[in-house]
DNA sequence: CGTCTTTTTGAATACTGTCAATTTAAGTGG
DNA sequence: CCACTTAAATTGACAGTATTCAAAAAGACG
């Protein structure tokens, strides 16, 4: 199993703003508020005071564009922010010594990147962009500043490195007891609900990741994965195209899923 | 693999003064303080000031004896403390719905559990005693009001979750990439290390969990978690009887480890 | 249009899981 | 204290699943 071609060149990441769709505008500004934002619902929801967007929003948040294949951080590198994704997808991922990699998550549109960093101070993965795609970039200095005076904002924070805890449980129990049908079922439909509370459809979506990517997370080959996706497709329970999935048996998966789990 | 055994009776736990080593003294009380904790280098230990030290020792924590085999918290309910263990051993786990359990860490001295509880305010795991033990419960509400006027206390507790990510990553980097050998040396040298940081042997040393439970954490079956043990033994890198092993061979071992981590 | 990458599929192998039997240890009660 | 019961660990035989190696097909990209 060679990742060699994933190891993608480091493209330079440079604040860029966001051009408006038509040049008659004036360009937007660098800082993006979160209070106007299009993702305010789900990218700091737990419980987030008004009064704590408003302070957000004096964060001015720094926006990037990520093009495809380029790494937003590196593992080792210094922590500095915590990255929101505002659309695309980005994978994370852990480098092995022999040049493997070993894939750890993929976000999508709302999701909270690098706070693993936290701990030592630098990124504990590495992350890359597996679509062109845009970010926040929240600095972490003065996230905790601003909520060393809001409690409700420092609650927020903790909640969400919990969830991330709580995320990682879930993705053990999944590689410690769980089969190839199995794994590949509740990733799918994991995605699914993802992209559905998006506003996409549940059913019907494009995989931004290799078999490669997806076998690495899930514990499996990538031949693996490939046999399985042929698999459902024979059990009609999807219609596999590549990396473009329609599933038209979303019970019949969720019971793929259960035979085991129950 | 039928884990019937291990779902053991609830006990109440109940709030237990230590009791002195020689009955002339009085009974030691209900609350603890950090700053004269055996533990204090390894508990809170990244960076904590000892002006937040004094603060922790205000709340006064509660200590209770936990008897092995009885559960400190259950999975879904109410989150109120963080445990710290003082003494002993705890493994975490979440239940399938099938009755099988999945096991999710071990916790030595030192080490806290319950962290993934902040983020839905019920506990996202349970945690069992492996043999009678001693905690320390950090009320968490407390906790959080007490970070709001001590920035340093606050980012500790932040670098704790994140730890606890960090080491999630590890342990998935383990089940997805890793074999039967790999994995239980992995978890050997692991635990040869944390002991080791408790002043303990790391060469010789007892296992406080069954084959069972270092199969469901390694995602592996008990079967294979003894073979493997005696493999390893039969190549000469570590005497085992039973729950009692010795590492005879600590490089030999690390090279098994990374035969294909290198 | 040719090259490189990704995906699919086949065949053989290796590893781990399952089932079952045995041994050893631990706990219980007379 | 010993017989009895129950649980934990070991080991063997066999089955099944996933990996490895290999080849071909289908896209993607310059």
């Amino acid at each position: 199993m060679s990742f060699a071609t994933l190891q993608v060149p480091v493209a330079p990441i440079r604040f860029v703003p966001i051009q408006p769709e038509s040049g008659a505008r004036a360009p937007t500004a660098l800082k993006t508020h979160c209070s106007s934002c299009h993702l305010r619902e789900l990218c700091l929801p737990c419980g987030l005071e008004p009064e704590d967007v408003t302070h957000l929003d004096h964060l001015g948040f720094g926006r990037r564009r990520v093009k495809s294949g380029s790494t937003l951080y590196h593992e080792g590198s210094s922590f500095k922010f915590i990255f929101a994704v505002r659309s695309g997808t980005f994978k994370s991922s852990l480098a092995l010594s022999d040049g493997r990699e070993q894939v750890s998550g993929f976000h999508v549109a709302g999701e909270l990147m690098g706070l693993d960093g936290v701990a030592h101070g630098t990124h504990a993965s590495s992350s890359i962009a597996l679509e062109d795609s845009e970010i926040c970039a929240i600095p972490y200095t003065q996230l905790t500043e601003m909520s060393e005076g809001s409690s409700s904002l420092q609650r927020s924070v903790s909640r969400l490195m919990s969830r991330e805890i709580v995320r990682e449980h879930t993705l053990m129990l999944l590689l410690g007891s769980m089969n190839a049908d199995e794994r590949l079922a509740a990733f799918l439909l994991n995605l699914s609900q993802r992209l559905k509370s998006l506003g996409y459809s549940a059913s019907e979506f494009h995989l931004r990741m290799s078999r490669a990517e997806i076998g690495s997370y899930l514990g499996m080959t990538l031949e693996t994965v490939s046999r399985t996706f042929s698999s459902f497709q024979q059990r009609h329970l999807m219609e596999v195209d590549k990396r473009h999935i329609c599933i038209t048996d979303m019970d019949g998966l969720k019971r793929t899923f259960e035979t085991r789990m129950r």
